[in-house]
RNA sequence: GUCGAUGUGGCGAAAUGGCAGACGCAACGGACUUAAAAUCCGUUUUCGCGAAAGCGAAGUGUGGGUUCGAGUCCCGCCAUCGGCACCA
């Protein structure tokens, strides 16, 4: 009573069919070999981000994703795919463990009632995910092969003549471990003593940790390294043809931050030593006049003259103070220390000074520069700073000049290309030229000043410059990445233990049958103090033998996410991370495999670089948020191409095709978050719509990559569309039950009627297809309002061409004096009738938006009008016939000059010479080219006439 | 700074170079009702003229351009959002 009126019971039948789905195990897809697969029918892998099950539960951002990609799994059941539609845990994570701190319960009671909510609130909306295929990252039974793929990428390198992963075996190098896949190095890492950890740092903000604000300095601590850089060409090139938005393959292209160039060899000054500089613009060679060394580099000790002692060491420490952030933070005052040495520039023997500055960045390149003023930014605001020398060596190329900021006389600009220019730019006064001239040049242009390249534009002068430094032996061609290997260690306890012990200060790995390792049960998960992570309070556990103990520290929460799309394949699988048969069946190339099965593992003979074709395949569908464009996104692809290469997988990529979803805002336009107050709960809002109105609304907002608003009003509407669907069926009695529609009969729609009805499955299988669901939905309002409403003017264009007249349905009066009923079957006179196959039809293009509904309503019509397969999900997706949309007479605008001036309709075979002819009779027409000369008519055929006169 | 995305009614949004605003929300008017809710019908880009049907003009952030024709293509600019940020 107090409850509001529900437009329809889905408080009801929701429950119902959430149940019977369950029961019946209908969405279950088995495996290749199971009883119930079907070898005929093509695969279809469409997969979600799975979630971290967070203590807050879901919020209306995450079933965005999950509707869509669900939308999608049901319109491919209908197609005749086998579909793999799973859903699973990211459970491993910092959260439950600070929780877990806090409070003392252990992360894994905590992770399992937080999946246990997550669940119920998916299943509550409806998701026709496989939960037999449910796996956790958390479990045992999965992190055991996340431990066992370690051991493969431990026991593997990068062979840069084959391109690709092999076993470490095949390295015939000394020293193994310098070319591992994963690694122990000293790195650098944001250490926060008062919390006794160290940080990521998106976790240190202005050198204060996030949580607490407590200092975190930089300290080297021994890490585990993933070599993810050995990688950095194959990640760029196998990216190439991948179906992902083109956003997110140039975040990816920038991460790693390919840059082509030279390394320089810089004698040093009155010793017996070089330093090594990279460089993208060798041809500004001679313009160099000092060189930076980044704090940090190890030249910097050994070069240091004794005067100098003292002021750098200042400025070094000054330096380590700061953390990473404040270092690069902010477009700050460049500054920096001399440090006494000088090195011999190798065109032209020119001493130059060498200077310190944290502009300098030892992880890139060389960890140090040669810096060329005149043509770098950075340089430039330098060597003003402390007064260095600026030598310009490049001029504007003619043509590409910006301005004319010089004057006629002096102006590059007059330079012919491949001429020497000594005459008409003033050579050797580099001080005139940057007087006339208010910027260096920064872009390309010709070389000056450069004895061995003067006059060569600067594509050429690099070319020419590096094959001369190659002769002469002072450098060479080289490539750099941003990308860093990746730190794969961290000091924590909720996490997967590394399959590794350490003997006599080195590492080995554990056999895999002693896989899974599990972490030690512990009370306390705070880290130690000291740096050592939190394993080493489990004593019993640290002890592996008298002489080993174990690895301390865990793997970061990226790890089990590298690869659970795979586990998804095979999840029972105790014998392998995946099956053959499976892992090929579902990633396989959605294609024929008439090409062949995809190379796998013949030893070397196949180099899987630009043999793309024959591997392609993958996840087909991946739909998730933009904040996992590059790190998740390519650490996996990384691990996939490892695996590859080990023989382990038939693809090269995992994810063919990549969609991200726009972010949910607040009502109020707001990022929905507590501190505003303008959070939604998917619950809430299926308590008082139905979850069938909730994935409706969530995909009738707009464009699914776009970020919009929440309106409860939307959701309103919606419903109401849905409502409506469902009285089309049914219709309430004296008594307030919803019973069977009189006027639902087995009779044949009308023409209009089989024209929306076409337009409509056409238009919502390519919808579907291109993912446009807000469309999609538009166009069965559409539908429902054609038969719903008698002729209004509102469908005057539905309709047009209707010899019938205007009225869809069959209302007493219209039926009356239309002849439009097709053939037998008319409407019962009084009664308007809406057509049960129509319905039907309906039903089945709106049962992947609306589930719940439409299988009752499937299920109620059939009680009256039966029909085999019963289930509607047991259906084949309807198939729209050209010959209903095609139109007898086709309505034209006629314009004069571009505007719209008359209309008329016209038969659909109206020739251009008819078009012409009627438009240039018309009399409205006529008015508006009265007194001007018709130039032109341009006649599109079935579209529209523009008469051009003036 | 730089790369990318976006900019269309009061709001969410539609529109293979061819009738801008489909579909929905909100608002207003009407029917039904004792009344309300629900439901159904209708109006709704702006400005001008008209009693009205209607007629005209302008209109997709902004300035140019290409085209018979531009929301859509090209060039410049502005604004909002997002990523990266001393990568030599």
């Amino acid at each position: 009573m107090s409850e509001r009126r529900k437009p329809y019971p889905f408080d009801i039948l929701e429950p119902k069919w959430q149940a019977l789905w369950e029961e019946r195990n209908v969405f279950h897809a088995p495996n290749p070999g199971e009883a119930g697969f079907d070898p005929a029918r093509p695969k279809y892998y469409v997969l979600d981000m799975f979630p971290y099950p967070s203590g807050t539960g879901l919020h209306v951002g995450h079933p965005e994703g999950y509707t869509a990609t669900d939308i999608v799994a049901r319109y491919k059941r209908f197609r005749g795919f086998n579909v793999l539609h799973p859903m699973g845990w990211d459970a491993f994570g910092l959260p439950a463990e600070q929780y877990a701190i806090r409070t003392g319960q252990h992360p894994e009671i905590t992770t399992a009632q937080n999946i246990a909510h997550f669940k119920k609130q998916l299943k509550r909306i409806g998701f026709s995910y496989d939960w037999e295929r449910e796996v956790s990252t958390a479990d045992p039974r999965f992190f055991r092969w996340t431990q066992w793929i370690f051991l493969r990428i431990y026991h593997s390198w990068f062979n840069p003549e084959t391109r690709r992963a092999e076993p470490i075996a095949t390295y015939q190098g000394d020293d193994p471990d310098s070319v591992r896949l994963a690694y122990v190095a000293e790195v650098p890492v944001n250490w926060c003593p008062e919390l006794g950890t160290v940080l990521a740092n998106e976790e240190v903000i202005d050198g204060k940790s996030e949580v607490g604000g407590f200092p975190v300095v930089r300290r080297p601590m021994r890490q585990w390294m993933l070599r993810i850089t050995a990688y950095a060409e194959r990640l760029i090139d196998e990216l190439e043809p991948l179906d992902w938005p083109e956003g997110i393959k140039l975040l990816q292209r920038n991460w790693i931050g390919k840059s082509e160039g030279a390394e320089v060899k810089f004698a040093v000054a009155d010793r017996d030593e070089a330093i090594a500089v990279f460089t993208t613009r060798p041809d500004t060679l001679y313009g160099a006049t000092y060189m930076v060394l980044a704090p940090e580099n190890p030249f910097v000790d050994r070069l240091t003259t004794s005067e100098q002692q003292a002021a750098v060491a200042a400025y070094r420490a000054e330096v380590s103070a700061k953390s990473d952030l404040e270092r690069t933070d902010l477009a700050k005052d460049k500054s920096g220390v001399f440090t006494g040495a000088y090195a011999v520039n190798p065109t032209n023997q020119e001493r130059i000074p060498i200077w310190i500055a944290d502009y300098v960045l030892m992880g890139y390149g060389t960890g140090a520069i040669m810096a060329v003023p005149a043509h770098d930014e950075r340089d430039l605001e330098f060597a003003r700073q402390y007064g260095l020398e600026i030598r310009e060596v490049v001029a504007e190329s003619p043509g590409s000049a910006r301005d004319s900021r010089a004057g006629a006389g002096d102006s590059p600009a007059t330079v012919p290309p491949g001429s020497i220019p000594g005459g008409t730019f003033p050579a050797g006064s580099p001080e005139t030229a940057r007087e006339s001239r208010a910027l260096p040049t920064l872009g390309d242009g010709c070389a000056i000043n450069s004895p061995v390249i003067d006059g060569l534009p600067t594509s050429e002068a690099k070319h020419r410059i590096t094959a001369w430094l190659e002769e002469q032996g002072l450098g060479r061609r080289t490539v750099n990445y941003k990308l860093r290997d990746w730190l794969f260690s961290r000091q924590r306890y909720w996490g997967e233990p590394f399959p590794i012990v350490w003997r006599d200060g080195k590492h080995e790995t554990i056999p895999e049958t002693e896989l899974p390792l599990v972490p030690p049960p512990l009370d306390d998960f705070k880290p130690t103090g000291s740096g050592e992570p939190p394993l080493a309070r489990a004593q019993d556990w640290v002890r592996y033998s008298d002489a080993a103990s174990r690895e301390l520290n865990t793997m970061p929460q990226w790890a089990g996410s590298c690869w659970y799309y795979l586990r998804f394949c095979d999840p029972g699988n105790s014998g392998r991370f995946v099956g053959h048969v499976a892992e090929r069946y579902w990633m396989g190339g959605a294609k024929n495999e008439s090409e062949g099965t995809p190379t796998v593992s013949k030893g070397a003979a196949t180099i899987p670089n630009n043999s793309a074709s024959s591997v392609r395949g993958g996840v087909d569908l991946y739909v998730g948020g933009t904040e996992h464009a590059v790190l998740h996104l390519l650490y996996a692809r990384f691990w996939h191409k490892v695996l590859f290469d080990l023989g382990q997988l038939s693809t090269l990529e995992p994810f063919q095709r990549l969609v991200n979803q726009g972010m949910i805002l607040g009502e109020d336009g707001r990022k929905m978050s507590k501190r505003w107050g303008n959070v939604i709960d998917p619950l809430d809002v299926i308590a008082e719509y139905g979850a069938d109105a909730f994935r409706c609304y969530e995909m009738f907002m707009g464009p699914l990559e776009q970020m919009k608003p929440w309106s409860m009003t939307g959701v309103e509407g919606v419903s109401r569309f849905l409502a409506r669907v469902w009285r089309l069926v049914m219709e309430e009695n004296q008594e307030g039950q919803w019973l069977l529609s009189e006027t639902v009969q087995a009779v044949e729609p009308t023409r209009s009627q089989l024209k929306v009805i076409h337009a409509t499955i056409k238009k919502v299988g390519e919808d579907i297809e291109a993912l446009s669901f807000n469309t999609a939905i538009a166009q069965m309002m559409i539908f429902v309002n054609a038969f719903t409403n008698p002729g209004s003017a509102r469908d005057s264009r539905a309709v047009s061409g209707d010899p019938a007249g205007n009225s869809l349905r069959g209302s007493p009066e219209v039926a009356g004096e239309s002849p439009a009923p097709a053939r037998e079957s008319r409407a019962l006179p009084g009664i308007r009738s809406f057509p049960v196959a129509s319905l039907r039809t309906l039903l089945v293009l709106l049962n992947p938006f609306a589930p719940h509904l439409t299988s009752e309503l499937w299920e109620t019509l059939g009680a009256k009008f039966p029909i085999s397969p019963a289930v509607i999900t047991e259906h084949a997706w309807p198939e729209y016939r050209e010959e209903y949309l095609i139109e007898d007479e086709v309505e034209i605008p006629l314009q004069v000059n571009g505007k719209v001036r008359d209309r008329v309709t016209v038969p659909i075979d109206a020739t251009s010479a008819d078009l012409g002819a009627i438009a240039l009779a018309n009399t409205r027409v006529q008015e508006f080219i009265a007194g001007k000369t018709v130039h032109k008519v341009v006649v599109i055929p079935k579209k529209l006439v523009n008469v051009v006169a003036n």
